[in-house]
RNA sequence: UGGGACGUCGCCAAGUGGUAAGGCUCUGGGUUUUGAUCUCAGCAUGCGUAGGUUCGAACCCUACCGUCCCAGCCA
């Protein structure tokens, strides 16, 4: 379906009403995370729909970082999600925006709050904060300090940001409706002490505003149009409404939700992933099986086919789960067509042609790519002793079975054909070695005594190839839904989600692989080159090696 | 009867009163020097359930059922 014809969604319907009736002139969105963790595939959502959103309809995108909790967020983070955005293929306008920039404008709307007694400042503790809060079926009831004059209010306010009262003493609430069935307008907290040093403005504040109170503001200042968020801020529309109406704000942004992303076999939960790191279960944020976008880029999943994925799952209010497959489909999509193919032998079996002479070295062509010329060619060496996988060969088999067979013959991709005479076997029973045969003259035509192989298997000269390290991904979690339900994730983890194979032998045109995308390793799947590959300071210069992890496999529908 | 959001194929998802798009998965066939790709075909007499309105209902009305979210000085 092309993009004229694909339905819009239901932000793109309100968004295309807001243009035809004028009353938006330019669309204008913003992605807001906050820097307190990497992103995953669950941001990823947020950023193709923000940015797609601008882009289809001729507006712009803000990056705009919502540091408004100085303890858990950090410069490294914000690095991270930059590069993180601009890897997936989208550009922020304008220079990157803080809601730490708005500080003194959202300080300035407070007092404004205050002096029109529309806030307080209440000493109630947290504990008793709560219990004046009432529950989901109950209604609240007025903290004692919701009366205090304007003066009195002013002045508290002024010692909090002045730092005289510790984190906890006391808090600057908006003064909504304690009854409400909507707790979130039950006078919620708008500024709140925390001496912490915040990584933008330093020590500049003891005091910092509530995210409530601060995003629909940021998003007034930025002039952002449609203020887009996940389902579960759905009852804090209310509370964002009330700021842009009780304040002398710039714009009328308007906030919509939409539905979080979900795959099963995966979590995001930024919590239970730091988890997966910190307890070693896999070795960094962007170890290739985690969803995170380090992760995903390291693995080889391409900017493209994570953005088309989240094209095809569509933006609903209906929370649900996506299967993986459909990633998987993504990704296997796009590197179908574009990923320069190869040979690699995982497990290595020796097979001798004993009908090639011993000096002969044959430089055969093979194409880059069997569907687009255009990728051009490849050289691959052929000699009299080749590495063909383990897999590949058997000493009978029934006829299902298309690969070699002793008395049988095979086409050796992009070379001969061969047949087997027989097989070497060590003490124990194993096949260690073939003996085999060229088919003379049938590169790149079939035999001329008719008898066709059935099937095709990779190889490489046993003489002339390239040794590396194949890091074998399986998903991360045995249980759709790990955790789901109040499982323990941690219980679902799959022991064998990373084997690692080594000795593995490619043809010499990995002696100076591509680095920028995986290749497809025919018959196998796509690898790509690790970031750690070449510069791993343990193993030292001379023995580096070519480390692949296995983005994905070929599809297989061998029984 | 706290409030709110949501229920269309195994999974996503169109559809907004005129007789159920599409994608993924799955199944079967064809092509193929990748058991890949490509290609062809199949896959909801039914839209959470039960009533009602209507010539006609997934769409309107009523009741019920189910799932998710909200009681951080997190976002």
């Amino acid at each position: 379906m092309t993009e004229q014809e694909k339905p819009l969604n239901f932000i793109e319907k309100i968004i295309e009403a807001d243009l035809a009736s004028g009353k938006t002139k330019q669309v204008h969105t913003r992605f807001p995370p906050e820097p307190n963790g990497y992103l995953h595939i669950g941001h990823a959502k947020s950023i193709c729909l923000n940015f797609g959103l601008a882009k289809k309809f001729g507006g712009v995108c803000n990056l705009r970082f919502d540091d408004t909790n100085p303890e858990k967020e950090d410069v490294e983070y914000v690095e991270s999600i930059k590069r993180d955005v601009e890897w997936l293929g989208f550009k922020w306008e304008g220079d990157i925006h803080y809601t730490s920039d708005y500080f003194d404008q959202l300080y300035a709307w407070a007092v404004e709050l205050i002096k029109a007694d529309k806030a307080y400042v209440c000493h109630l503790n947290q504990e008793e904060t709560r219990e004046y809060r009432g529950s989901l079926k109950e209604a609240g009831k007025d903290s004692p300090y919701r009366n205090r004059t304007v003066e009195e209010n002013l002045a508290e306010f002024e010692k909090m940001r002045a730092g005289e009262y510790e984190e906890g003493a006391c808090a600057l609430r908006v003064k909504i409706d304690m009854a409400s069935p909507n707790m979130q307008l039950r006078d919620p907290i708008i500024y709140r002490i925390k001496k912490a040093t915040h990584h933008q403005t330093g020590d500049k504040w003891c005091i910092y505003p509530s995210y409530d109170y601060a995003h629909g503001q940021g998003d007034a200042i930025e002039g952002i149009t449609h203020s887009v968020c996940t389902l579960e801020f759905v009852e804090h529309r209310p509370l964002y409404e009330w700021f842009i109406e009780n304040l002398p704000v710039p714009a009328k942004p308007k906030q919509y939700e939409f539905s979080r992303l979900n795959v099963n076999y995966t979590i995001t939960s930024k919590r239970k992933l730091k988890q997966l790191v910190d307890e070693n279960v896999v070795k960094d944020w962007d170890d290739p099986r985690m969803p995170t976008i380090s992760g995903m880029r390291r693995r080889g999943y391409t900017p493209k086919s994570i953005r088309d994925f989240i094209d095809s799952t569509g933006v609903t209010k209906v929370d649900g789960v996506v299967d993986v497959s459909q990633l998987e489909f993504a990704v296997l999509e796009d590197l179908n067509e574009k990923a320069p193919r190869a040979m690699c032998v995982l497990n290595p079996l020796k097979v001798t042609l004993i009908n090639y002479p011993i000096e002969e070295t044959e430089y055969l062509t093979a194409p880059v790519h069997p569907q687009n010329e255009e990728m051009g060619t490849r050289t691959l060496i052929f000699t009299r002793e080749i590495y063909i996988d383990k897999d590949d060969f058997r000493e009978e088999a029934n006829k299902k079975y298309k690969r070699l067979v002793k008395g049988k013959r095979v086409r050796l991709r992009n070379a001969y054909i061969i047949e087997a005479d027989e097989c070497v076997k060590d003490e124990k029973g194993e096949i260690i070695e073939v003996i085999a045969r060229i088919i003379e003259n049938t590169v790149g035509k079939n035999p001329e005594d008719g008898i066709k192989a059935k099937g095709v298997i990779q190889w490489v000269s046993a003489e002339h190839n390239v040794d590396c390290e194949l890091r074998v991904y399986d998903r991360l979690f045995n249980e759709v839904a790990p955790d789901a339900g109040g499982k323990d994730f941690m219980e679902s983890v799959n022991p064998e989600s990373l084997k690692v194979l080594t000795g593995c032998k490619a043809e010499i045109a990995l002696q100076d692989p591509v680095s920028d995308i995986p290749y497809q390793f025919e018959r196998e799947g796509y690898y790509f080159l690790d970031s750690d590959a070449e510069n791993d300071p343990e193993k030292g210069i001379e023995n580096q090696k070519l480390i692949f992890n296995r983005t994905i496999s070929l599809r297989d529908t061998w029984k």
